[in-house]
DNA sequence: CTCATTTCTAACCAGTCGTTTAGAAACAAC
DNA sequence: GTTGTTTCTAAACGACTGGTTAGAAATGAG
């Protein structure tokens, strides 16, 4: 029984998302948000109410992104080939028009871990460390398949995590030529 | 004719170094850097002109740090061998008592190279693009010592960097168990 | 239409950012 | 001791940060 608003929160947050993965958490403004969602402060704190909770949500919408490409994995049954598949896809959503902006949740996870106000952004890094995990356990899962033993292929798993952050980092400073070379090496010797 | 100043430019870059190292480039204020190294603005600005002077002197002087680990590799008549312990012994640069800081150059190519104020981080960027360039050449000089071909001796190089980068990067989230599997596997391989 | 409720705009908050500057303090040459 | 030069302290600069708020505008219920 009063006005409505006239944005959809999912619409916004799809555009907060993108400016994040660009930016970077602490290299997005307040007033950059604005702009870009197309709202107002008012309404942004009123929807989500602080500039964590925009980012909370902006994490939310792009593991939703990166959903088919680990639902492929999962339901695969290719073993450590599938892994590799998983590493070009991801790769590929990195990437858009204009450059590479990595994967969001490592870009996070890198520039939040090191600061020391790790009280106010604990919630933040326990949804990127949960999902690390659970990327973990999909490659160790392939690996048994693959006739790994569980030793062995708990320390891949270990490699190919590092290996596969790495991808992220390099993606926006390394040329797609010396990229595949990583990827070719790393799944030639496990 | 006139007075002394009473700090040695080296001694406070010193201090500014540790300080960009833990904190990084952006998250490193002004402010902090007075209380750090001891003398107050005036006297920073006077002898480093600007914040991004400060760092690119702390840079040089993070690469003095670095250079007997390099010269040691250079060095070396031990191939890919010769490589690994560079690993190790770039990895033990990284950490500390308290933590690890990962390598200062790789951590500001990520933070810096996202932004699009590229014109001012441009210096700052080309020399660490220089030191990386070094020492891919470093890498493909052992490998070609150990009997590598320049094809497979530079694919490999390409390999290498990627994998030392993910080490810089691994050392702040991940514990030394995981980061030695990686060495093991990312060595076994080439 | 009236009225209560919600969303909107736009100004504002205190704090911090990198940088500058006026003026006091220290020093060397005379 | 005076003078000229440099370094020091400390306050201030405008621009920006994340976050708040008063009041106008819009809406649905009675």
């Amino acid at each position: 029984m009063a006005r409505k608003k006239n944005y959809e929160d999912n619409d916004v947050i799809e555009k907060a998302t993108e400016l994040f993965w660009r930016n970077g958490y602490e290299n997005t403004s307040m007033s950059l948000l604005e702009s870009t969602m197309g709202i107002n402060k008012f309404s942004i704190y009123s929807s989500f109410g602080s500039k964590q909770g925009v980012f909370l949500r902006s994490l939310r919408c792009y593991r939703n992104k990166l959903s088919p490409v680990v639902i492929k994995l999962k339901h695969s049954n290719d073993g450590r080939a599938a892994i590799k598949q998983y590493f070009y896809d991801c790769l590929a959503t990195y990437t858009d028009a204009i450059c590479s902006k990595g994967c969001l949740m490592t870009n996070t996870r890198a520039e939040l871990s090191s600061h020391v106000n790790g009280e106010t952004n604990a919630e933040i890094l326990n949804e990127i460390e949960s999902f690390v995990h659970y990327q973990k356990q999909l490659f160790i899962e392939k690996l048994l398949a693959d006739g790994e033993d569980i030793i062995s292929a708990t320390k891949k798993a270990n490699y190919l995590i590092i290996a596969k952050q790495a991808i992220s980092g390099a993606s926006k400073v390394h040329s797609l030529h010396e990229i595949n070379d990583f990827i070719d090496i790393t799944f030639s010797s496990i």
